[in-house]
DNA sequence: AGTAAAGTTAAGTGATCACTTAAGTGACTT
DNA sequence: AAGTCACTTAAGTGATCACTTAACTTTACT
């Protein structure tokens, strides 16, 4: 769960399709076939395996195929490492803005005591 | 602040690459110049203004200029829409992992009630 | 005026992407 | 046994990436 690199790198670049987010999207109300998860996409089903592989490699996803069918659920920790890095650099941002808030203050209240 | 694919995408691919991960790191504690950005990376000054560009067309980050040195610092919307995407599809989820333990509730009920 | 600092533009290159069509491979159906 | 279904692999293509070196453009300093 640290700061790997190399799952980061995957990981977003996984996220930067709209294709791969709108499987991401079905599949976060529940586990989907290779073709059900086609469906909405207008194009061939070799693309279509092409983006589960790199959702598989960036680990968001995972798949058994039973039969002939391949079922694809979300993986939890993956999405959960991704939404944490901006959420670290968010909460810095933020303590950063509340420091330069209590300077303003005080220079405010610096000013106050001019008058 | 809605679902806009196209800056999604940007986003996300920006947020794909290391050195702009460091780049956001770096800002997350306060803004700098084009330089300092450089300093912790191996590449070429041209190499950093690329970077900078995908950073800010993805408007994860804005800057002026102010005589021959470029000041850059964070956006805060840019990160809160990819953080929130992410919540989103979490959120939905663990809604489902919720409605399965019910459900897996509801059976172990039946098979107690069954003894 | 002359030089250095900080950034910027342009052009080229090898690698990776997102797609396609064509040709399989197993697993259920009839 | 033959046909269809649900993928899967392979190979090729045009576009975009991440870099580089070389050549400027603006400020700022002496």
């Amino acid at each position: 769960m640290l700061n790997d690199s190399a799952s980061l790198n995957r990981a977003f670049a996984a996220l930067a399709d709209p294709v791969r987010r709108g499987m991401l999207a079905r599949l976060s109300r529940g586990p989907a076939s290779v073709s059900e998860l086609a469906v909405p996409f207008q194009i061939s089903l070799p693309a279509v395996m092409q983006h589960l592989k790199a959702l598989e490699t960036s680990g968001l996803v995972a798949s058994q195929k039973k039969g002939r069918v391949r079922t694809v659920h979300l993986e939890r920790d993956a999405l959960a490492e991704a939404e944490s890095w901006l959420t670290r650099r968010r909460e810095e941002w933020e303590a950063r803005l509340d420091r330069f808030e209590d300077y303003v203050t005080s220079i405010t209240q610096e000013n106050a005591s001019d008058r």
